[in-house]
RNA sequence: GCGAAAGUGGCGGAAUUGGUAGACGCGCUGGAUUUAGGAUCCAGUUCUGCAAGGAGUGGGGGUUCGAGUCCCCCCUUUCGCACCA
């Protein structure tokens, strides 16, 4: 009965998981070391999660690539550091406690216990112990730090500006939180709010961030190309217009300093400060006025729209070229961009399609001053748009001739002498604004002082807690604003009455460093420690979605790099590699959600069907980086795999406790076990090149193939059956890990399977000893023949010559000649 | 509009460097076992053809003994950027 009961073992997930869940628990299985050896750690890391309290597919998949690479680090004998936490300040937290009248602190807890615990149920391997919290005072404390450390730097400061507000959410929101023209988390129109904000000075980091991006081989191309992109670096020259009446500046960038003889208007964008400055009259001081009120109340969509027709309006004043004297109409525009460049531009119809547009709209001169080349001339009537390219100068006075870059610096070269421009390097990159006038975030450390100004918190007296408030409702301005009990304060250094700064941070502040916090994370004397920094940085793999890849991947590399410049970290850059994992759809295709009601849960899936078999269905769907398609369809072939056929291996095990530390000696072998052997090698060979690349849907494959040809009862020697089937469990484990744990203890094993070293496979047992080579002639597959493995050509050719097929085609032919690569294929060539 | 990536059976997808296209799985077909099965096992399954054969990796050209893979043109899809002067 007791040997019925052993060789009938069924599949109990429930019981399996839940066991070894509690046991990796008990062993801290997943604690990692303080400080690891440099050339031996590996830091995996996936992205901070908010803790919105029902993780879906696209967590779970996130989740368990990076729990099957920490697995098989940990087997390929690294200290591993797979750490987890919580991105907990933020706006839903706030609209939860408008609806449901509970504070933020409560719901947001509450998610994240249920969190916590549906991950823990996934069996993920985090090493609990360094669990962090952003919304956590002992973690804020240090967001606060960074804060003064930036701010001391010079590097955060305040400013008067336009910014994109949200009139829903009644906040500020980074370019990165507006989507399309509309804000990221309520889809309502944004529109420009003049504010006072604090900034922190991202735009002195371009360079480097831009220049970088080459330090990162293992980075995907198209996200280092985004950030390029986003930067947006353009070289050119800026160069000092004169306004008439009053002889002031009126300085303007251009990346085509060649074209500078054909500028006949310029414009202003309504937002540029410049405008205020300018000493308008009359019915044009009105109209101006106006216009700006419109353009201002435009919402980005409306201004940015592609096929937008352009408009603008005359102010009365004229402008000075600088090369030529001449006189030019200064318009205000909305074409123009307030907040890039110096916030005006210089027109040249002929030679922009934007100035092109506009000028024809309004009557405004056009002035041809570059060709296409020396014996085209364009004839200003006949041309239907700008001509953009580089090309000889023309109607340029001393410059004509010259063209493209030569033209651009002799151009620039003259103001620089005559003192009226310089080179300029620009950038789309803006400063990012960092103050929300939320409640629920990081207070931000700074105390507003009539006689002192802006005072930075001293560090002994961080964090500054955020007060408890009774209404959150948005009104505009920070619910902070209204606790006197917060806002009323004294002067740190002057000892005088002040007040706190009442905005909070972007919570992409919090996530800007978390990854440090980990590596120390209990420290309460300084926000982590350098020798572990040193020990442990860079992450060596991390996991996340595309969509952060101009939002926090870069904010987050611009921490590390402040980091390093004030010798808190010792490596340019904070990621070595990064994989941006596929989004999983429903199973038509569609982003799941919760308005659409199509979101699968992953719970579901794994109370039914277990968490091996989910997450070995979520793998074997589709390489990792590929979008998938969810359909419980997926489930049905990796179970019955691991029902009928991996699990049942175990019974199939005949106790002799094989060596694996060295590759099997297969001498003396059957014919049948050699080439199991053979085949054995070549699923570790192709395994073990498929983890690195995250292809675990073709290591699934192996396997299945590898398990399918294993067959018991053609093996006579029992100590290869068992190193075949402990090397299948050590396989799959990384995958299925609840279940290679019971089938390693199963099979005698008292420690854990992820102690085990990864197998490595024979190189020289991974060809059999007959192969098979194809035939072609002229190119055509015309037969297989199987020779010995070490066959030379002729022995080759001789079998291919014997093949009735090969000989109905080469009949009353010509053999021109004979192509052999070795071990694939043999191609006749004839006529 | 600009930039990038991708198009392979009924479906998800294999195929490091040019070298037997369709591994593995789903689905489907047939068979075995079974009281029964939507369980299990075995066999088959790119299309076409009775067969020999022929065609075949979005379409069209090219390089090569040989192309899913390399080059050129076109089409489609997805993603990113979208007045950055």
């Amino acid at each position: 009965m007791a040997i019925r009961e052993q060789t009938h073992r069924k599949y109990n997930f429930k019981e399996i998981e839940s066991k070894w869940q509690q046991r990796w628990d008990e062993q801290h299985l997943y604690r990692a070391p303080e400080l690891p050896e440099k050339d031996n750690k590996f830091y995996q890391l996936e992205m901070f999660a908010y803790p919105s309290g029902d993780i879906h597919m696209g967590h779970f998949r996130n989740y368990i690539i990076g729990d099957a690479v920490a697995r098989q680090q940990m087997m390929l004998g690294k200290s591993v550091l797979h750490p987890f936490g919580w991105d907990a300040f933020g706006l839903p937290a706030e609209r939860a406690a408008i609806q449901r009248g509970i504070h933020p602190s409560e719901w947001t807890n509450k998610n994240i216990s249920v969190s916590r615990a549906t991950l823990q149920s996934v069996g993920i391997s985090y090493d609990w112990e360094r669990e962090i919290c952003s919304c956590d005072p002992d973690y804020y404390k240090w967001t606060q730090w960074m804060f003064i450390q930036l701010f001391e730097k010079g590097l955060a400061y305040r400013k008067r500006g336009f910014v994109n507000w949200c009139p829903e959410d009644k906040t500020v929101l980074a370019n990165e939180q507006v989507v399309d023209g509309k804000c990221e988390r309520c889809g309502t129109e944004v529109v420009k709010k003049d504010q006072v904000q604090w900034y922190f000075k991202i735009t002195d980091y371009a360079d480097r961030l831009i220049d970088d991006l080459d330090l990162l081989p293992e980075w995907p191309e198209n996200v280092k190309t985004m950030q390029r992109e986003w930067i947006g670096r353009s070289h050119g020259a800026e160069i000092d217009f004169t306004i008439e009446d009053t002889n002031e500046k009126l300085s303007i960038f251009t990346t085509r300093p060649d074209t500078i003889f054909g500028v006949t208007f310029m414009a202003i964008s309504p937002e540029a400060d410049l405008l205020e400055q300018l000493p308008l009259e009359g019915e044009y001081a009105t109209k101006v006025a106006e216009y700006k009120r419109k353009a201002l109340a435009k919402s980005e969509i409306e201004r940015t729209a592609a096929n937008v027709e352009k408009d603008g309006v005359f102010t009365g004043k004229y402008a000075i070229n600088p090369y030529n004297g001449e006189r030019v109409q200064l318009w205000v525009a909305d074409y123009v961009l307030g907040g890039y460049g110096t916030g005006a531009v210089m027109a040249v119809p002929a030679h922009d399609t934007r100035d092109f547009a506009f000028a024809k709209k309004y009557g405004i001169p056009i002035k041809v001053v570059i060709q296409p080349d020396k014996n085209t001339v364009l004839h200003i009537e006949g041309m239907e748009d700008a001509f953009t390219e580089y090309g000889p100068m023309v109607n340029s006075g001393q410059f004509d001739g010259l063209s493209g870059k030569e033209a651009i610096e002799k151009v620039t070269e003259y103001a620089e002498q005559k003192g009226f421009g310089r080179k300029k390097t620009n950038y789309k990159l803006r400063d990012w604004s960092i103050s929300r006038q939320r409640y629920w975030g990081c207070p931000i450390p700074i105390i507003h002082c009539e006689k002192c100004s802006e005072v930075a918190v001293p560090e002994t007296d961080l964090p500054v807690l955020l007060p408890q408030v009774e209404d959150f409702h948005p009104k505009g301005r920070s619910p902070l604003a209204d606790v006197p009990s917060y806002m009323n304060t004294t002067c740190p250094e002057c000892g005088g009455k002040a007040q706190r700064d009442p905005d909070t941070m972007d919570t992409f502040v919090c996530s800007s460093w978390y990854y440090l916090r980990y590596l120390d994370p209990h420290n309460d004397k300084v926000p982590f420690d350098k020798e572990k920094a040193k020990r442990w940085l860079p992450i060596d793999l991390y996991v996340g979605g595309i969509t952060h890849a101009t939002g926090h991947l870069i904010y987050f590399r611009f921490f590390h790099k402040f980091l390093q410049d004030i010798g808190w970290v010792d490596c340019p850059e904070p990621a070595k590699r990064l994989f941006n994992h596929g989004m999983v759809m429903d199973s038509k295709g569609e982003v799941m959600s919760k308005s659409k009601g199509n979101v699968v849960s992953p719970i579901d899936l794994m109370k039914n069907r277990g968490v091996d078999i989910s997450r070995l269905a979520m793998f074997f769907t589709a390489p990792s980086e590929k979008e998938v398609q969810w359909s419980d369809d997926s489930v049905s072939g990796v179970e019955k795999f691991i029902i009928n056929r991996l699990y049942p291996l175990t019974k199939e095990y005949r106790g002799t406790s094989p060596d694996l530390k060295h590759f099997f000696n297969a001498k003396g072998l059957s014919g049948f076990e050699n080439s199991l052997y053979i085949k054995l090698n070549q699923t570790i060979k192709r395994v073990s090149e498929d983890y690195p690349r995250l292809q675990f849907n073709t290591s699934i494959a192996a396997l299945m193939e590898l398990v399918r040809d294993y067959d018991s009862k053609q093996i006579t020697n029992d100590v290869f059956n068992d190193f075949v089937i402990l090397r299948i469990i050590q396989m799959i484990a990384p995958l299925a890990p609840h279940l290679a744990e019971e089938m390693w203890e199963i099979t005698g094993h008292a420690e854990s399977v992820f102690k085990s070293p990864w197998p490595v496979f024979n190189p020289e047992a991974i060809v059999g000893d007959t192969i098979e080579i194809a035939v072609q002639i002229n190119g055509k597959l015309r037969d297989s023949i199987k020779v010995s493995a070490d066959a030379a050509q002729e022995e080759v050719e001789k079998v291919a010559f014997e093949s009735k097929k090969v000989e109905s085609h080469i009949e009353n032919k010509t053999i021109i000649k004979k192509i052999y690569v070795k071990g694939r294929i043999l191609n006749i060539v004839v006529k």
